[in-house]
DNA sequence: TCAGCTTTGACAGGTACCTGTCAAAGCTGA
DNA sequence: TCAGCTTTGACAGGTACCTGTCAAAGCTGA
């Protein structure tokens, strides 16, 4: 039987709380995402456009997501009338998607409101703590990534 | 224009972090689970079950996840012969979900690679700061819940 | 006792991710 | 030039989560 040493134990832990974080942060972006008829991943796809006519494939590699997830996500958003596709002269398979003056809006809104609310909350932690938890996690990321 | 404070920028650069950590450990979950004809999810519910016989509603509630989303894996992991249901003589509609050998064995199997992965990682990063991220990220967490 | 609330599993349907396969377009090197 | 590799969007189908609705079982208090 192969037990956990006291890292390993420690380590699992913050397994718990990576997990956990993630999802309340989800939540509290569909939240903030939702007034503006938007979710997380929607938000995030306008906002990869927001800087310039991107095709599909571009977005995916962006975001680090399958290509066809963002296929599917930018479908939705064209049939809502957010984005548009604009044919792209250097391509001819892959057309540019743009934001329209609707979805345009529709992400400054959100922006405004993530902005307020992230404001809000790294208020109330200490900033030294936020820079060493993001440096620590980024190193895990890096061994995770690595092995 | 709502913009960002600098402890807000701070905050969005944990973000993506938490993001990205996460991607990475379900995927490294994934990994360990495979082995043994598992995933992450079904580990998990396989590792609840394992402290004794539960309904489907105890499991979601003790995972924390929709009592729909815990009967669908269930259901998969029956259909495959991990977990089988039992008759409860406390309340007719619920039946109790118990481990089969065959789902105990891939539960252990999974559990062996999982303690030598955490061990072998956690060895990677200084104790003190995974002892001083889990109690961030649980403060974080308090403040997500409390909003 | 038993009416009314709660809990449960089952069913339906939705979102966000994934992989695999295909044909057409684009690129690259002999 | 052009054969062969790569990239792309489209299509199909899978997993893991969600919510809403329903009927039956269970519980609770007057």
């Amino acid at each position: 039987m192969t037990a956990l040493t006291e890292q390993g134990r420690e380590f699992s832990t913050l397994l718990v709380e990576v997990f956990r974080v993630n999802g309340l942060l989800l939540a509290a972006g569909d939240e903030l995402a939702r007034p503006a008829g938007l979710t997380s991943a929607r938000w995030q796809v306008l906002g990869v456009v927001d800087h310039g006519p991107s095709t599909v494939a571009q977005v995916a590699r962006a975001m680090g997501l399958a290509r066809q997830t963002v296929r599917q996500t930018a479908t939705s958003l064209v049939r809502d009338g957010m984005l548009a596709y604009q044919d792209n002269p250097g391509d001819l398979r892959a057309r540019l998607l743009v934001l329209t003056p609707r979805g345009r809006s529709a992400l400054r809104q959100v922006e405004r409101r993530q902005a307020a609310w992230a404001n809000a909350l790294a208020a109330r932690l200490p900033l030294a703590e936020l820079c060493a938890v993001s440096g620590t996690l980024r190193d895990l990321g890096d061994l995770l990534e690595g092995s």
